[in-house]
DNA sequence: CGGCTTTGACCTGCGC
DNA sequence: GCGCAGGTCAAAGCCG
């Protein structure tokens, strides 16, 4: 699959692309539908509900090159000048309390936004809707400029877990589908994964190719 | 009836 | 300051 870095696919993806990639992050990223006990590969848990074939991919480490696809690397706590909401200092990993509580503070105070760390997948599905593990509740869905498809937003059910995630199938290529995580999941996953073994092959293989 | 989705309105930030 | 776009809220409706 190929995603150039001219494309204008969203605004959320023009400015993916232009964050630089943490090797801490790869293979496996530390945060989206992670639980902090759980092995990074174990919390992707993408697993097919009862549909065609389905391809994760990650992305490779470094530069603008996102013709490797995949993983796109998110971390929003990356200082970058492109993105002026982001406060530099922010940890890689921000605590899910913390980044709320000081995401309220700054709304009180009118300072500078704490931005949780966000990560994207690019996944070739016939289905929106990843089931990675969670519970999610759909509480938004808006259209996207220069994408006919449009980006859907869910939260974590979970008492107390403000996860949220991004879904939005690409214009360019309809059968691939981007997933953006923000936030850290503070419980385990919900849900049983049938095919876990397959897709964790599928990963580890992409991993070791990085 | 509870949980979920849908959808229009509203809020916020950014570029011009 | 204004308009646009993204993100969120919340009421209404649907469904099991």
């Amino acid at each position: 699959m190929n995603i150039h870095c001219d494309e204008p696919l969203s605004s959320s993806l023009s400015f993916m692309e232009n964050l630089s990639y943490s090797s801490s992050l790869l293979p496996c990223p530390p945060s989206p539908p992670l639980s902090s006990s759980s092995p990074s590969f174990l919390s992707l848990n993408p697993r097919l509900t009862g549909l065609g074939a389905y391809n994760a991919e990650f992305k490779g480490h470094g530069d603008n090159n996102i013709e490797q696809s995949g993983y796109l690397g998110l971390d929003m706590s990356n200082s970058s000048p492109l993105d002026h909401r982001r406060v530099p200092e922010a940890p890689a990993a921000v605590d899910e309390n913390d980044a709320e509580n000081a995401l309220k503070a700054v709304k009180k105070k009118g300072g500078k936004k704490v931005r949780k760390p966000k990560y994207a997948f690019q996944t070739r599905s016939q289905v929106d809707i990843l089931d990675d593990g969670y519970r999610w509740r759909k509480y938004g869905q808006k259209a996207v400029k220069n994408n006919k498809f449009p980006r859907s937003y869910y939260r974590c059910t979970f008492h107390g877990c403000n996860v949220k995630k991004q879904v939005q199938r690409l214009t360019k290529d309809e059968g691939m589908v981007v997933t953006t995580y923000e936030g850290m999941h503070s419980h385990p996953i919900e849900k049983s994964t049938e095919n876990f073994e397959h897709i964790l092959s599928q990963l580890q293989i992409y991993g070791a190719s990085l």
